[in-house]
DNA sequence: TTAGGTGCAAATTCTTTGCACCCTG
DNA sequence: CAGGGTGCAAAGAATTTGCACCTAA
């Protein structure tokens, strides 16, 4: 299994190379480092995530860079963001049709994949919105690791405290 | 149906006002109209849109309020946030089951129901992530507006240009 | 070589907090 | 009347931008 995710992790930089050409940037460390760690992890990072784990390969990359990467990386189409917005986002590297599992309390997110979930009928009354590219399901619930920590009432408040 | 969307916003109000009272946290003016201006637009709006357009009303409400009554409402359960993060947010108030429909270039989102997508069958191996709350849809494509105003690439950029 | 990319530092923008006065219950 | 709630102003975060030097092609 270990080798099925090198491939996949292979096979997306391989892409990303190609699309980075193609689109004429070009190929630099902090690009290729940067959209790997997306690749590598199967978790959903955000921006301050991904700096961390950059900066331990690559002590001087800015934050800044990785801003311009993910951005970059976002307009060629090889990452999505969560959620609808693009503020306060999360990186999605990804590109095959998948759910997400996404705890309410911690915001874990989770990929899973259903062929069943993934051949839903899509209502014909939408196409009046617009055009339809395609359909996730968004799972909500508690996480285990959540579940443990004893979850009275959904009263705690963001980061920083 | 306009009779259907006031009777909506009703029961919306009354159910705020009761969950109000029962924890103990004080019916304001302020709270009032935060809670009524995201329960009457069938948007999903943003801290800034909401304060915007709370302060037509109420010239001299300020927007920490606006931000401190979201999270409280929050908190509460009165509303939810649009995916999965708290950072950068829009905020939903209908509680009803319901999917959306995600415009993947303006961001816009609009509500629909589906009896047969709320009926989904949820793959029995997720419950080894967690517990499941509840299931949403979000379809993706591009809004009728944007695809006039011609979309060539996905190339452009957030908010203030 | 040379245009685009990066790092740095400063500018913006977004969000939260401390405090004195106000208003709901 | 009392205690939570509000507005204001200022602090803190998060994100973007200008610019001179660097590097992939």
């Amino acid at each position: 299994m270990s080798n099925n995710v090198d491939r996949t992790v292979e096979r997306r930089l391989e892409r990303m190379r190609a699309a980075v050409q193609r689109a004429g940037v070009k190929l630099t460390h902090q690009r290729l480092e940067i959209f790997n760690e997306i690749v590598a992890t199967g978790e959903h990072p955000d921006v301050d995530t991904i700096y961390r784990a950059v900066r331990q390969r690559m002590p001087t990359v800015s934050i800044d860079t990785v801003y311009r990467t993910l951005w970059m990386l976002h307009d060629l189409g090889l990452v999505t963001t969560l959620g609808p917005r693009q503020d306060g986002v999360r990186f999605d590297a990804n590109l095959d049709p998948h759910h997400h599992y996404v705890c309410v309390r911690c915001g874990l997110v989770r990929d899973f994949e259903s062929d069943e979930l993934s051949a839903l009928e899509i209502p014909a009354g939408l196409t009046q919105l617009g055009s339809v590219v395609d359909a996730r399901v968004e799972v909500r619930g508690l996480c285990a690791q959540c579940q443990d920590a004893g979850a009275p009432h959904p009263t705690e408040r963001r980061s920083t405290p």
